[in-house]
DNA sequence: CTTTATGCAAAGTATTTGCAAACGT
DNA sequence: ACGTTTGCAAATACTTTGCATAAAG
């Protein structure tokens, strides 16, 4: 069947491939760009937002997806080489202040900043504001 | 009195040194921390929180703060030379998971991301997340 | 007298949880 | 039968606005 890919997917992930998930992940694979709750909920208009939440959580978890906070609202985008244990796959993001679209910068790496003394690095998140390669043909 | 220093600093942004905003400024000196909304109605019990958060938005407007969005809620540090047209006091920020302060890195400089073509950079934030100096010495 | 700021109340937006029913094994 | 997931509803948390009054120039 279609899922097939999406279901070894999530079972290789520890993750238990019920339909709800396999359809959220669908999604997400079929994304570009980083989304929202409500645009995942958009887009699969008979899910309930908060089962699509809690998929969304649990994919974050187990290093399917991760999150970037934006200015009021939370993306979301899979991850290429994440673990449950460990989120490999970090790199800034680029917010296009016109059209709203959220773009993993997957290239680039973060920046090697020297924290002061004592200071314990855990996560980094880099969000970059402009306007996006479309915009910018547009205007 | 004893607000002159910041009424003078407030008159120097074209903004009008209203009671309530000094109160607000005030307290932001006395700061050495990103503080949220809430913390600076904590802080100053007899004011409006509407009010704060007017005067947060007209000082952030007018270059005196600069508003850093965390997780779910948004902090605010005073600006070091920034002016209502060009916010040049840019810098990481760090935020300890075990105490929730937020300080400012204004001796790192953000780091020149290489982005890809055609895309026009805007604004940056940088959020460090880890454990700060303090929480270290404690753990 | 006109403009701007304030206080109160309430709306708006997004996230998160409680709980009972449904599901998969 | 069992633990997990789902859908619905509602709570929470935070931000933002409308409006009438008050203050300032």
């Amino acid at each position: 069947m279609a899922l097939q890919k999406e279901e070894l997917f999530l079972k290789n992930k520890n993750i238990k491939p019920t339909a709800m998930r396999l359809l959220v992940l669908q999604y997400l694979f079929s994304c570009e760009e980083a989304v929202s709750l409500n645009q995942v909920e958009e887009a699969l208009p008979n899910a309930d937002k908060s089962t699509i939440f809690r998929s969304l959580k649990t994919f974050e978890e187990f290093g399917v997806v991760h999150s970037i906070r934006e200015a009021t609202l939370t993306k979301y985008a899979l991850c290429k080489t994440c673990t449950a244990e460990v989120h490999t796959d970090k790199h800034p993001h680029f917010h296009c202040n016109k059209c709203d679209s959220t773009i993993c910068l997957s290239h680039i790496l973060l920046p090697q900043i020297q924290l002061p003394e004592h200071f314990k690095l855990q996560e980094q998140e880099y969000l970059i504001h402009g306007i996006c390669d479309k915009c910018n043909a547009i205007a």
